[in-house]
DNA sequence: ATTTAATAGGACATTCACATGATAATAGAG
DNA sequence: CTCTATTATCATGTGAATGTCCTATTAAAT
């Protein structure tokens, strides 16, 4: 569903945002555990610090820090420069123009579960993840209304 | 959303099941109006052959043709063969342990979300998409002919 | 000031989806 | 049988995503 660079950038903010209270985390204390390619997650962080959701501190003692309140947070911030999940509310099958006026075979069945794919990135905040463990549908009620 | 190998071979088998009622439907047919590369469309088709979405005939006045009725073809059985998207069901995280009972931080979130996609890809079926032409959701109003 | 531990970032390597081109195999038509 | 239009298949090219390596830069600690 996602891409693994994606995929890595939101697994490493859930950490940073699961450990940073006592200072900044290591981007080798992420890699080993997480099991992810040091380098390469390494560019992932500096990429997300450049767009906001992290923030970097070098020399010793540095590390990677939430840029901005969890809360604030929404899976869409951590994924979007890595993986254009919009784009996958076009088309599904590709027509460069597909809309409600002109609608390819499928755009009306599509449409609304793309839409609530999208809302769901949008809508689910880091903080909501981390602090809630894990949401459970039936032990835990519902949200009201939106 | 899709990878573009399935999205190619999604718009072709629409393409024949609503051209193949007057013979074999070529390759350069469709790869012309549905502008694809004609040679790469050729690979898709062939596979779409080998697991039976469709029917190749070789020689003079040959072309493909759907394998078997458009109401028993879902979106599910085109695609898959390119685009495994029932992996997609499984964690959001990527983890290769991810269930109801140990379920990652986004897994209750995700769940249903990700059901939901693997349901419209199993039960949408190519006739709905090719008779229904659009299956407006608001208003019926247009789809009275054509 | 020097040492040390951390990120920053460029250059390069690898892999794979996507695509092209050429040739072989098949079968209908004359 | 021969010609021709079609799919079948193999070899290869291309570019983006992924991953590695090495050096520069930064800042705390000594």
């Amino acid at each position: 569903m996602l891409s693994s660079t994606a995929e890595y950038a939101l697994r490493a903010v859930l950490y940073v945002a699961q450990h940073a209270a006592r200072g900044p985390v290591r981007v080798s204390q992420i890699a080993q555990a997480l099991t992810l390619p040091r380098n390469y997650l390494s560019k992932i962080l500096h990429e997300l610090a450049r767009s906001g959701v992290l923030v970097s501190t070098r020399g010793k003692h540095g590390g990677f820090r939430l840029g901005q309140p969890a809360e604030s947070l929404s899976l869409y911030d951590v994924v979007n420069r890595f993986d254009r999940i919009e784009a996958r509310r076009s088309c599904l099958l590709g027509r460069p123009e597909c809309s409600d006026r002109q609608a390819c075979l499928v755009h009306w069945r599509w449409k609304s579960l793309s839409e609530q794919v999208a809302r769901f990135f949008r809508d689910t905040t880091v903080a909501e993840l981390v602090s809630g463990a894990a949401a459970h549908p039936q032990s835990k009620r519902r949200v009201a209304n939106d």
